[in-house]
DNA sequence: ATAAACCTTCCAGTCACAGTAAGGTCAACT
DNA sequence: AGTTGACCTTACTGTGACTGGAAGGTTTAT
Protein backbone atom coordinates (compact mmCIF):
# COMPACT_ATOMS: atom_id res chain seq x y z
CA UNK A 1 0.00 0.00 0.00
CA UNK A 2 1.08 3.46 -0.82
CA UNK A 3 1.68 6.40 1.76
CA UNK A 4 -1.46 7.54 1.48
CA UNK A 5 -3.05 4.55 2.03
CA UNK A 6 -1.62 4.04 5.40
CA UNK A 7 -2.45 7.75 5.89
CA UNK A 8 -6.13 7.18 5.42
CA UNK A 9 -5.84 3.87 7.55
CA UNK A 10 -4.32 4.98 10.61
CA UNK A 11 -5.35 8.69 10.36
CA UNK A 12 -2.40 9.92 10.49
CA UNK A 13 -1.08 12.32 7.65
CA UNK A 14 1.40 11.20 5.01
CA UNK A 15 3.53 14.37 5.86
CA UNK A 16 3.95 13.12 9.37
CA UNK A 17 4.52 9.30 8.40
CA UNK A 18 7.54 10.73 6.31
CA UNK A 19 8.75 12.75 9.42
CA UNK A 20 8.71 9.87 11.60
CA UNK A 21 10.65 8.08 9.22
CA UNK A 22 13.40 10.90 9.18
CA UNK A 23 13.69 11.04 12.73
CA UNK A 24 14.09 6.97 12.99
CA UNK A 25 10.68 6.72 14.98
CA UNK A 26 9.68 4.24 11.67
CA UNK A 27 12.39 1.73 9.74
CA UNK A 28 12.95 3.14 6.22
CA UNK A 29 10.04 1.90 3.87
CA UNK A 30 10.60 -0.36 1.35
CA UNK A 31 11.08 1.14 -2.15
CA UNK A 32 8.96 0.62 -5.45
CA UNK A 33 10.75 1.02 -8.70
CA UNK A 34 9.34 4.66 -8.93
CA UNK A 35 11.16 5.64 -5.32
CA UNK A 36 7.48 5.50 -3.51
CA UNK A 37 7.36 4.06 -0.48
CA UNK A 38 5.63 0.74 -0.03
CA UNK A 39 4.08 -0.23 3.17
CA UNK A 40 2.38 -3.35 4.81
CA UNK A 41 -0.11 -4.78 7.67
CA UNK A 42 2.55 -4.59 10.02
CA UNK A 43 3.58 -0.94 9.32
CA UNK A 44 -0.12 -0.38 10.14
CA UNK A 45 -0.03 -1.84 13.30
CA UNK A 46 3.32 0.56 14.35
CA UNK A 47 1.35 3.62 13.42
CA UNK A 48 -1.18 3.15 15.02
CA UNK A 49 0.83 2.23 18.34
CA UNK A 50 2.57 5.38 17.68
CA UNK A 51 -0.85 7.29 17.40
CA UNK A 52 -2.09 6.22 20.32
CA UNK A 53 0.80 7.57 22.61
CA UNK A 54 0.86 10.58 20.82
CA UNK A 55 -3.24 10.94 21.85
CA UNK A 56 -1.52 10.15 25.52
CA UNK A 57 0.54 12.79 24.63
CA UNK A 58 3.67 10.79 25.05
CA UNK A 59 6.78 12.50 23.46
CA UNK A 60 8.10 10.57 20.46
CA UNK A 61 11.12 10.10 22.02
CA UNK A 62 9.52 8.21 25.02
CA UNK A 63 7.44 6.32 22.33
CA UNK A 64 11.25 5.37 20.24
CA UNK A 65 11.83 3.59 24.15
CA UNK A 66 8.72 1.76 24.14
CA UNK A 67 9.39 0.29 20.93
CA UNK A 68 12.49 -0.69 21.80
CA UNK A 69 11.32 -2.21 24.93
CA UNK A 70 8.70 -3.68 22.85
CA UNK A 71 11.10 -6.16 20.52
CA UNK A 72 12.42 -8.26 23.61
CA UNK A 73 9.52 -10.14 24.64
CA UNK A 74 10.52 -11.38 27.49
CA UNK A 75 12.07 -7.99 29.50
CA UNK A 76 10.18 -6.54 32.30
CA UNK A 77 7.51 -4.32 31.28
CA UNK A 78 8.69 -2.63 34.17
CA UNK A 79 10.09 0.63 31.91
CA UNK A 80 6.89 0.78 30.52
CA UNK A 81 4.62 0.74 33.68
CA UNK A 82 7.34 3.91 34.71
CA UNK A 83 6.67 5.70 31.33
CA UNK A 84 2.95 5.92 32.00
CA UNK A 85 3.22 6.79 35.39
CA UNK A 86 5.26 9.91 34.46
CA UNK A 87 2.97 10.78 32.23
CA UNK A 88 0.18 10.35 33.77
CA UNK A 89 1.79 12.51 36.66
CA UNK A 90 2.92 15.25 34.14
CA UNK A 91 -0.76 15.16 33.32
CA UNK A 92 -2.05 15.98 36.96
CA UNK A 93 0.18 18.38 37.62
CA UNK A 94 -0.63 20.60 34.55
CA UNK A 95 -4.32 20.22 35.33
CA UNK A 96 -3.29 21.53 39.12
CA UNK A 97 -1.57 24.65 37.17
CA UNK A 98 -4.31 25.22 34.71
CA UNK A 99 -6.81 25.35 37.35
CA UNK A 100 -5.24 28.01 39.48
CA UNK A 101 -4.42 29.70 35.96
CA UNK A 102 -8.58 29.25 35.62
CA UNK A 103 -9.29 31.25 38.90
CA UNK A 104 -7.31 34.23 38.22
CA UNK A 105 -8.28 34.39 34.70
CA UNK A 106 -11.75 34.36 36.02
CA UNK A 107 -11.69 36.59 38.79
CA UNK A 108 -9.66 39.07 36.22
CA UNK A 109 -12.32 38.50 33.97
CA UNK A 110 -15.02 39.49 36.05
CA UNK A 111 -13.06 42.24 37.68
CA UNK A 112 -14.01 45.47 35.37
CA UNK A 113 -17.30 46.99 35.38
CA UNK A 114 -16.18 49.82 33.27
CA UNK A 115 -15.81 50.17 29.80
CA UNK A 116 -13.02 53.02 29.20
CA UNK A 117 -9.36 51.83 29.16
CA UNK A 118 -8.45 54.23 31.17
CA UNK A 119 -10.64 53.03 33.80
CA UNK A 120 -10.56 49.34 33.01
CA UNK A 121 -9.57 46.98 36.32
CA UNK A 122 -8.33 44.18 33.95
CA UNK A 123 -5.72 46.54 32.52
CA UNK A 124 -4.99 47.39 36.13
CA UNK A 125 -4.63 44.50 37.35
CA UNK A 126 -2.62 42.71 34.91
CA UNK A 127 -0.46 45.83 36.07
CA UNK A 128 0.77 44.45 39.74
CA UNK A 129 3.34 42.79 40.63
CA UNK B 1 19.71 51.00 34.37
CA UNK B 2 21.40 48.50 32.34
CA UNK B 3 19.67 45.26 31.19
CA UNK B 4 20.54 42.89 33.67
CA UNK B 5 19.53 45.19 36.35
CA UNK B 6 15.89 45.51 34.62
CA UNK B 7 16.02 41.74 33.95
CA UNK B 8 16.46 40.88 37.98
CA UNK B 9 13.52 43.70 38.91
CA UNK B 10 10.84 41.91 36.72
CA UNK B 11 12.37 38.44 37.10
CA UNK B 12 12.44 38.23 32.88
CA UNK B 13 15.77 37.34 31.75
CA UNK B 14 18.07 39.57 29.74
CA UNK B 15 17.78 37.25 27.19
CA UNK B 16 13.95 37.46 27.19
CA UNK B 17 14.15 41.17 27.17
CA UNK B 18 16.27 41.47 24.10
CA UNK B 19 14.19 38.91 22.23
CA UNK B 20 10.70 41.31 23.42
CA UNK B 21 12.92 44.03 21.65
CA UNK B 22 13.30 42.72 18.11
CA UNK B 23 9.93 41.34 18.27
CA UNK B 24 8.62 44.77 18.73
CA UNK B 25 6.90 43.94 21.87
CA UNK B 26 9.44 46.30 23.77
CA UNK B 27 10.31 49.70 21.85
CA UNK B 28 13.73 50.55 20.85
CA UNK B 29 15.92 50.61 23.94
CA UNK B 30 18.09 53.86 24.48
CA UNK B 31 21.70 53.04 24.23
CA UNK B 32 24.33 54.83 25.85
CA UNK B 33 27.73 55.84 24.28
CA UNK B 34 29.26 52.15 24.76
CA UNK B 35 26.18 50.51 22.75
CA UNK B 36 24.92 49.34 26.23
CA UNK B 37 20.93 49.16 26.80
CA UNK B 38 19.68 52.16 28.92
CA UNK B 39 16.20 51.51 30.78
CA UNK B 40 14.03 53.53 32.68
CA UNK B 41 10.92 53.31 35.61
CA UNK B 42 8.12 52.97 32.67
CA UNK B 43 10.22 50.08 31.13
CA UNK B 44 9.73 48.37 34.44
CA UNK B 45 5.65 48.69 34.11
CA UNK B 46 5.60 47.64 30.83
CA UNK B 47 7.74 44.43 31.81
CA UNK B 48 5.85 43.60 34.47
CA UNK B 49 2.24 43.84 32.23
CA UNK B 50 4.17 41.45 29.77
CA UNK B 51 5.48 38.75 32.21
CA UNK B 52 1.86 38.92 34.30
CA UNK B 53 0.14 38.57 30.45
CA UNK B 54 2.53 35.69 29.87
CA UNK B 55 1.66 34.04 33.41
CA UNK B 56 -1.81 33.72 32.03
CA UNK B 57 -0.86 31.93 29.04
CA UNK B 58 -1.51 34.93 26.58
CA UNK B 59 0.39 34.72 23.62
CA UNK B 60 2.70 37.94 22.56
CA UNK B 61 1.11 38.36 19.68
CA UNK B 62 -2.26 39.11 21.71
CA UNK B 63 -0.07 40.67 24.33
CA UNK B 64 0.81 43.42 21.79
CA UNK B 65 -2.76 43.74 20.65
CA UNK B 66 -3.54 44.67 24.74
CA UNK B 67 -0.47 47.19 24.69
CA UNK B 68 -1.71 49.18 21.65
CA UNK B 69 -5.22 48.98 23.04
CA UNK B 70 -4.45 50.59 26.23
CA UNK B 71 -2.56 53.66 24.41
CA UNK B 72 -5.88 55.19 23.99
CA UNK B 73 -7.51 55.78 27.45
CA UNK B 74 -10.49 56.91 26.30
CA UNK B 75 -11.62 53.29 23.63
CA UNK B 76 -13.57 50.93 25.14
CA UNK B 77 -12.02 47.68 26.93
CA UNK B 78 -13.88 45.60 24.95
CA UNK B 79 -11.06 43.95 23.32
CA UNK B 80 -9.87 43.31 26.76
CA UNK B 81 -12.30 41.66 28.05
CA UNK B 82 -13.42 39.30 24.71
CA UNK B 83 -9.47 38.45 25.05
CA UNK B 84 -9.37 37.53 28.25
CA UNK B 85 -12.58 35.39 27.81
CA UNK B 86 -10.98 34.04 25.19
CA UNK B 87 -8.12 32.69 26.68
CA UNK B 88 -10.15 31.72 29.90
CA UNK B 89 -11.84 29.61 27.24
CA UNK B 90 -9.41 28.50 26.09
CA UNK B 91 -8.16 27.19 29.35
CA UNK B 92 -11.40 25.75 30.41
CA UNK B 93 -11.15 23.29 26.93
CA UNK B 94 -7.62 22.31 27.93
CA UNK B 95 -8.33 21.55 31.12
CA UNK B 96 -11.26 19.06 29.52
CA UNK B 97 -8.83 17.45 27.18
CA UNK B 98 -6.25 16.69 30.23
CA UNK B 99 -8.83 15.73 32.24
CA UNK B 100 -10.37 12.68 30.01
CA UNK B 101 -6.44 12.22 29.34
CA UNK B 102 -5.82 11.60 33.23
CA UNK B 103 -8.56 9.12 33.10
CA UNK B 104 -7.56 7.29 29.94
CA UNK B 105 -3.62 7.48 31.40
CA UNK B 106 -4.94 6.40 34.95
CA UNK B 107 -7.38 3.38 33.37
CA UNK B 108 -4.08 2.22 31.41
CA UNK B 109 -1.67 2.43 34.28
CA UNK B 110 -3.39 -0.08 36.22
CA UNK B 111 -4.54 -2.75 33.63
CA UNK B 112 -1.12 -4.89 33.22
CA UNK B 113 -0.53 -7.01 36.35
CA UNK B 114 2.05 -8.98 34.36
CA UNK B 115 5.84 -8.33 34.42
CA UNK B 116 7.22 -9.30 31.14
CA UNK B 117 6.90 -7.37 27.83
CA UNK B 118 5.21 -10.19 26.00
CA UNK B 119 1.96 -10.44 28.52
CA UNK B 120 1.93 -6.23 29.01
CA UNK B 121 -1.83 -5.27 29.23
CA UNK B 122 -0.47 -1.66 28.35
CA UNK B 123 1.59 -2.28 25.14
CA UNK B 124 -1.60 -4.65 24.30
CA UNK B 125 -3.91 -1.72 24.87
CA UNK B 126 -1.64 0.70 23.20
CA UNK B 127 -2.36 -1.61 19.87
CA UNK B 128 -5.78 -1.09 19.94
CA UNK B 129 -7.57 1.26 17.48
C1' DA C 1 -2.59 14.62 -25.12
C1' DT C 2 -3.57 16.38 -21.04
C1' DA C 3 -5.29 16.99 -16.61
C1' DA C 4 -5.71 15.37 -11.83
C1' DA C 5 -4.04 13.14 -8.30
C1' DC C 6 -0.55 11.08 -6.64
C1' DC C 7 4.54 10.70 -5.24
C1' DT C 8 9.44 12.60 -4.18
C1' DT C 9 12.99 15.84 -1.69
C1' DC C 10 14.19 19.99 0.44
C1' DC C 11 13.58 24.24 2.79
C1' DA C 12 11.03 27.48 5.77
C1' DG C 13 7.82 28.55 9.43
C1' DT C 14 5.48 27.77 13.87
C1' DC C 15 6.04 29.54 19.44
C1' DA C 16 8.74 31.57 22.95
C1' DC C 17 12.40 31.38 24.11
C1' DA C 18 17.49 29.10 25.69
C1' DG C 19 22.28 27.88 24.45
C1' DT C 20 26.49 29.06 22.55
C1' DA C 21 30.12 31.56 20.18
C1' DA C 22 32.86 35.48 19.36
C1' DG C 23 33.88 39.71 20.57
C1' DG C 24 33.56 44.61 23.04
C1' DT C 25 33.49 47.26 27.72
C1' DC C 26 34.15 48.34 32.42
C1' DA C 27 35.59 48.29 37.32
C1' DA C 28 38.70 46.46 40.54
C1' DC C 29 42.86 44.43 41.78
C1' DT C 30 47.84 43.39 41.53
C1' DA D 1 50.12 48.59 32.78
C1' DG D 2 48.12 44.20 32.76
C1' DT D 3 44.77 41.01 33.97
C1' DT D 4 40.71 38.98 35.76
C1' DG D 5 35.83 38.60 35.89
C1' DA D 6 31.43 40.37 35.22
C1' DC D 7 29.00 42.57 32.32
C1' DC D 8 27.35 43.90 27.48
C1' DT D 9 26.72 43.23 22.20
C1' DT D 10 25.16 40.54 17.81
C1' DA D 11 24.33 36.41 15.33
C1' DC D 12 23.36 31.78 14.75
C1' DT D 13 21.39 27.24 16.22
C1' DG D 14 18.21 24.19 18.60
C1' DT D 15 13.85 22.92 20.85
C1' DG D 16 8.99 19.58 19.61
C1' DA D 17 6.15 17.87 16.45
C1' DC D 18 4.80 18.83 13.04
C1' DT D 19 2.67 21.87 8.68
C1' DG D 20 3.10 24.48 4.35
C1' DG D 21 5.02 25.23 0.09
C1' DA D 22 8.06 24.88 -3.93
C1' DA D 23 9.74 22.24 -7.72
C1' DG D 24 9.69 18.33 -10.05
C1' DG D 25 8.66 13.14 -11.32
C1' DT D 26 4.82 9.32 -11.99
C1' DT D 27 0.50 7.25 -12.58
C1' DT D 28 -4.23 7.02 -13.85
C1' DA D 29 -8.31 8.50 -16.13
C1' DT D 30 -10.46 10.84 -19.66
Amino acid sequence: MKISQLAKTTNVASKTIRYYEEIGLLPEAYRNDNGYREYSASDIERLVFIRRCRELQIPLEQIKTLIAVQVDQKSSCQEVDALIDQQLDKVRKTIAELTLLEQTLHALATSCPNDKVGDCQILKNLQQE
